[in-house]
DNA sequence: CGTCCGTTTGAGGATCATCAATGTCCGTGG
DNA sequence: CCACGGACATTGATGATCCTCAAACGGACG
């Protein structure tokens, strides 16, 4: 229970308040013995495309740490529609809970690794390692704000505005996958409108005008080329 | 609102990991000795109504615990318009930062009362307390389901459902300060409609037409009866 | 080569934003 | 105590945008 730590000073080695600093932590951050520990309390799986990994309302024993893949939560609303809260990256965390009850359904969009670690088990690892669980805040930090960003996207009124914002954060999270000015959007229309909370023709309607205004150009369902940039992010950005 | 129960010793002390847990963590939970520490590194700040606290794009060295008041956190937009992306209530926590700079603007609705603590203080701390740590992690999860949630309610179309959900929103945390079935407002309508990204008009007719409807009455321009609670409630889980 | 699923395109109706004017509340000062 | 001013809020009319329903199109895969 006491932490035991290199303990150098507490300087150097806290850069900042998680909710302040962290732009992404990922576990490539944390130490060799950190590591090692958080692997052998989790195990591997493996999830085909398509496959639910967890329905809200479920008891949640569970937090998983997508590896590799993409993965969807969303829920289904009385009026049948879905809503898409994330779409959760390689390295990303997911697994939120309520009253020990996920409250959202999870979904791999492709093929996906991840690591599942029990709840119960991390929280007495994170008990002892107030380091480890700094990192955690980072994360969860992290997640806050991609939340606050995607409520900003919301707010917005025109199909193509949340389009190229949407197209922005999936530039982010592809930048090391793909080439420069190549987007992969590895998702349905469909998710995407569920994402962006509009209807699937809104979204069709906007991929085409965005590519007569010589913004960008489909390469196939699941790809975009960016073609001017500088208006994509004009559009992004304008509210 | 609700009571929580007795906390027990170490052990069942931790019910389960944060993410997946902890509906409501305040500071009360804390041990005394963990309250000491926390006053101990903590300055109490007062604001009177409408005072920015911070600014977006600010160096952002401290973190605020809202004691008393109400206070908004927002955005201006390129266009000119106002998103608030939330309010804050007594217990709740703000000062989210990126990159060591603020990522929204603070400032009160009412005469606040909050903690103010510095980050590097609060990190060196945390650092040595992992269960201490362990309560910034669940407040953190709660914010983030908060986000969630609004993103939900940003995804609706509707006015009137909106501002359902938004007084079901107040509702919850305006409990236990008002009696059974009022609701008080302390924001403006301005508030409102920028916190629910509408326009100023959209939040007036929305408010009239649940007037109209039979479901709310307005007592003054801050507070509202609920007349038809079963009825307001479908407006706001509908859709 | 045909089917199926996802996507695109079209027409009509509903909702909201905008612009503009009127109305209400509240604090201030006479 | 009352009158006034200004900020806030409501109401109305118009136009733009998106959603819904419906049909045609396209690629993936057997």
């Amino acid at each position: 229970m006491t932490p035991r730590r290199p303990k150098a000073e507490l300087g150097p080695a806290i850069r900042a308040v998680p909710l302040l600093a962290a732009d992404n932590v990922t576990i490539q951050l944390l130490t060799p013995k950190q590591r090692q520990q958080l692997l052998s309390i989790a195990s591997k799986v493996h999830y085909p495309k398509g496959q639910v990994i967890y329905r809200r309302g479920t008891p949640g024993s569970w937090l998983f740490f997508c590896q590799e893949g993409i993965v969807k939560t969303y829920r289904d609303l009385p009026s049948g529609t879905r809503r898409i809260t994330a779409f959760l990256f390689p390295h990303d965390m997911f697994g939120l809970a309520e009253s020990g009850r996920y409250v959202n359904t999870a979904q791999s969009v492709t093929p996906v690794t991840a690591y599942r670690v029990a709840k119960d088990t991390l929280a007495a690892v994170l008990q002892q390692d107030a380091a480890l669980e700094y990192h955690f805040l980072a994360k969860l930090a992290h997640e806050l704000r991609g939340a606050q960003r995607r409520a900003m996207l919301l707010g917005r009124r025109d199909a193509a505005g949340r389009l190229a914002m949407f197209l922005m954060l999936m530039k982010r999270h592809g930048a090391e996958r793909t080439a420069g000015d190549i987007i992969r959007l590895p998702m349905s229309r469909s998710d995407i409108a569920a994402f962006l909370g509009q209807s699937l023709e809104s979204i069709s309607r906007a991929t085409t005008r965005l590519t007569k205004m010589g913004i960008v150009q489909f390469q196939g369902r699941n790809a975009v080329r960016v073609l001017d940039s500088a208006r994509l992010e004009e559009l992004a950005s304008n509210l």
